[in-house]
DNA sequence: TATTATAGGTCAAAGAAAGTCAAAGTCAAC
DNA sequence: GTTGACTTTGACTTTCTTTGACCTATAATA
């Protein structure tokens, strides 16, 4: 079995019904008696976002790498509502949507509240024929800004 | 932990509802069995203007350290760009707002990317000459909504 | 007023992590 | 056997923390 699958498999037991990890890089590495880098490595390829992870870490005395499991049926959910909507989308159709993000939690008020402001009526004050084009770009790209987080 | 956590911690312990410590450097550098200029690193790291704390000192006999909390100059800072900005902003002049708002810690990165997204050129798909009073409105109506919280 | 004791301030060096990147190694597929 | 994707390794870099020598300001007191 190669080293870097042994890591991973070593980290992702450190979770452990818990969503997050805190690690330091260099005593992993002495505990596999390989390179610090190698640690690196594992989690370049294998806690990357699209896998659902979400690393921070911190340099310096008492320095660490913090791996944390990014809630994917939020992310789903947000993914699947951005496909759903077309071309074009209103005020009301987005208000629909956003008291469910709500109510389901994967927004929080003050991310429904910025999304609401930004594709109000009120604020797009463009033609008619474009301003429900315009605020579903504008949605749509807000929402894929909130996935994976 | 780090030593510097151990004592940003103990001296928020010490503000105990108060906005307002007072410390002498280096009783408190004894406390934790650490060199004085340790607390000023831990000050200046950890209590400064952008983190919401103004930071007096006085030296000589019964000299000391005073710390206050200030109320977040959040909404004034965020009040005082709504209305800089005239009925027409760039994206560019955008980005340079939000790189300030978040040095001094006033959105979050996850606001500034939703703001960035919502007054981008890629999403604002309009004819030209509205687009820069269009981003103009967007952005205002989305700091409007970081004040008061 | 001049001196001394008592604070706190500054800055740079040393130390402690983690990050980057490219070269070298492995191994399966063709 | 060559190619190409993936892995391992290590030299070098960057960031954050700790430490200590030296500096400055204020108060107390002679």
């Amino acid at each position: 079995m190669r080293m870097s699958d042994m890591i991973e498999e070593f980290i992702k037991e450190l979770f452990n019904d818990d969503d997050y990890v805190e690690i330091q890089r260099n005593d992993l590495a002495e505990h596999f008696n390989c390179v610090p880098s190698q640690i690196n490595y594992v989690i370049s390829t294998r806690f990357k976002p699209s896998q659902g992870y979400y690393v921070e870490s911190k340099r310096g005395g008492g320095g660490h790498i913090s791996i944390k499991k990014i809630n994917t049926t939020k992310s789903n959910y947000l993914m699947h509502t951005i496909s759903s909507v077309g071309d074009t989308i209103t005020s009301q159709e987005v208000d629909i949507f956003l008291s469910n993000f709500l109510s389901y939690g994967v927004v929080t008020e003050k991310e429904a509240k910025l999304i609401k402001v930004a594709t109000s009526d009120n604020v797009l004050t463009v033609p008619q024929d474009i301003r429900d084009k315009l605020r579903a770009k504008i949605f749509k790209n807000m929402l894929i800004n909130l996935v994976e987080d």
